[in-house]
DNA sequence: ATGGCTAATATGTCTAGACATAATTTGAGT
DNA sequence: ACTCAAATTATGTCTAGACATATTAGCCAT
């Protein structure tokens, strides 16, 4: 009855039950220990993890008061396409579509922050759930990573293979909504111009840009997060 | 040279360098904190950094491995309206459409918890950034959650006075890509059937369930996170 | 008033040692 | 072989005390 999750769910239930109104100022630590009976090392622990939450805020010297506004993260989990099919019960499998050296567009070698025209690997993969169409990758790959290395994308999908394989240091990831263009509509087989779920995401390796991907999910796709 | 996050640092460069290849069991927290000359605490404040960012899993006596499949995981911060469009050097105004009691639909009802039926306030809002259509919110509020008070929605609108006004405590929110329905359309000044990326949101406070709001994005919105 | 120096203070982090807890390994005993 | 209990061990957490660092508040001189 005396650890730090302990304190941090205390602590939260006064911000809560607005015993510590957004904004007010909290006891220090010091006395919060004192209160609690515990190190201020495990008030410290607790209000970090608050912090960390976006429950509160803290300064050295001005000490922790409640967020006025708390900032909602939401958490997404970025799955391999492939455990994301599995997960809802239905089959995988994928189609290689394309796989060629193509010169980078300008606006992927912008993105990516690579010479324009640059030779880049350009990839098309149809993922398949349950036999029907669940999300075209289109994917320009950055040659630089695969030194050496030989993967065979039609037996393992890009997707995954660079999981497994590269060590992604950032990215970022964009969803938006776009009409299917003709290609996309008869590759996935709907009506042109219906709604899509686009995810656009570019990662980086530890020796620079790794590939710039675009996920157009079927309709109806869901992207859900909790917070 | 000697902080926790010099440690972090130091393990997620071999982890990267694949001296410790995703599987593989790292060295135990003693054994490190030996190896860097500091104490085993700091050693495992580095490395619960580590394991809550997903990049090693952590298990009493079994030790510390790298993830085999590590799971990228993208942070979204959902922002209060008015200062997202702020933030994008726009002016902001908003405009309530719609606001009365209604019994709640049976999907609604069902998705927070409600009974069918219960009362409910339909609050219709159109945000705007720069005077143009910015997001039309369609909210679904739990009148519970207003006992005793009475929030001027055409002064303050809903999404922020529920955020200072209201301790949300979980939710969840997910995105889709949907054609702009008639009504939708008119009232945002696009062509029916246009793409709009849409984001359904859940919330609920410590006595149930707040809110359920659709919020329908003006085509060309991009949701950014970055990981 | 204004600018800048100084002291006070709350948080940030480290250490060394201790006990708690969970999971694996080992060793009986059947 | 098999099962169950005990020993082992790596991580999880706590404590008490210390020093570091950022930021504020107060003071003094201009």
């Amino acid at each position: 009855m005396q650890g730090w999750e302990d304190v941090r769910a205390e602590v939260l239930r006064r911000i809560r039950a607005r015993d510590w109104p957004p904004g007010a100022l909290i006891p220090g630590e010091e006395a919060l220990a004192t209160e609690f009976g515990v190190a201020r090392a495990t008030v410290n622990r607790a209000l970090t993890a608050l912090a960390e939450a976006g429950v509160v805020e803290r300064k050295k010297r001005a000490g922790t008061r409640v967020s006025e506004l708390p900032v909602r993260r939401a958490r997404l989990e970025i799955p391999v396409i492939r455990l994301d099919v599995l997960s809802r019960g239905l089959a995988y499998g994928f189609k290689l579509l394309a796989d060629r050296m193509v010169p980078a567009p300008v606006p992927v070698a912008a993105r990516l922050g690579l010479p324009e025209h640059a030779p880049m690997r350009y990839l098309e993969t149809l993922h398949l759930a349950g036999g029907r169409p669940f999300v075209l990758e289109t994917r320009w790959l950055n040659p630089a990573v695969l030194v050496g290395e030989q993967p065979d994308f039609s037996a393992v999908s890009a997707n995954e293979w660079l999981v497994t394989h590269v060590s992604l240091v950032s990215g970022d990831i964009a969803f938006t909504a776009e009409a299917a263009a003709a290609r996309e509509a008869e590759v996935m087989g709907v009506a042109s111009g219906t709604p899509l779920l686009v995810a656009e995401r570019t990662t980086y390796g530890t020796s620079g840009p790794v590939t710039l991907v675009r996920l157009a999910h079927a309709p109806g796709h869901r992207v859900q997060m909790t917070f």
